[in-house]
DNA sequence: TTTTAATGTATCGTATTACGATATATATCG
DNA sequence: CGATATATATCGTAATACGATACATTAAAA
């Protein structure tokens, strides 16, 4: 019975808040090793699946801003797949500072297998997800 | 059945899969940049978090357990809290490899205060998440 | 008990990668 | 046109996770 210094947050609630990041730690261990398993980094998992979900070739910046990363760090992750064989860059048309990003077959193939893997595993562990951020949703005033 | 032949999804599912990795992010950002604002690294915060969410002063290898971190991993993690004042080690009398783990108070002080802002935020950010999932258990039954 | 194997934690060297600082090319504004 | 902003790229550095390994302790085998 430690008497806290005035926030009274009872050990149910950490754990409960600690077991919801338990989860999502375990639906991320899942998607790096389902990645790293077809030989992907799973930054370069994530870069596919914002590259394939947008409309048309994006940039660079795009990259960035999918992935709450810096923008050299983009540049530096998008070279390191080209590298890799998994996209294509082009220079923009209209605005030849932009390079337009386009995934190579390959790459196509490996996000394909990738997500279906992904969404079966993700209806395993949906159930656990949902109950968990239930759980925390009206915690308040202790 | 799984029967695929690496093109069959739309860039619509992409989409809602790449929003839900999103969504995923931007908390993960928050929670980062929260623990940050108050001098902690994210993996010190997990194990704030992990660790104030057991019934009892819990071990080097149960941080490894929720983190999912390879033992030496946490070892490290601990050693640095350690010399961060964030929390003591004492070995176990029943078992004297065991190192039992006890947050300082300074460290229960930043938890709570860390605690709070991420129930406040998370009761904002989980529409869009339980949307997002929604939105992809649907697409993964076809 | 003595020997051997397993377990929990710790140390060291290495690899990955994100970022700040900076550079370059292109675009836009005054 | 010149000045400035934007998009991408490069380089050096820092953080940290892990494999390999070591050590202490406990458990199992003999």
């Amino acid at each position: 019975m430690s008497e806290e210094t005035g926030e009274g947050l009872s050990r149910e609630e950490y754990a409960a808040i600690a077991a919801f990041r338990l989860e999502l730690r375990r639906f991320l261990a899942f998607s790096e090793a389902a990645a790293g398993k077809v030989g992907l980094p799973a930054q370069q998992h994530q870069a596919l699946l914002a590259i394939a979900g947008h409309d048309g070739p994006p940039t660079v910046g795009f990259v960035a801003e999918q992935l709450l990363i810096a923008p050299q760090t983009a540049a530096e992750l998008v070279s390191r797949m080209v590298e890799a064989g998994l996209l294509t860059k082009a220079a923009a048309a209209r605005d030849r500072r932009r390079v337009a990003l386009t995934p190579t077959p390959k790459a196509e193939a490996l996000l394909a297998r990738l997500t279906a893997a992904h969404l079966e595993e993700l209806r395993t562990l949906e159930p656990a997800l949902t109950k968990a951020l239930g759980r925390m949703r009206r915690r308040g005033e202790g």
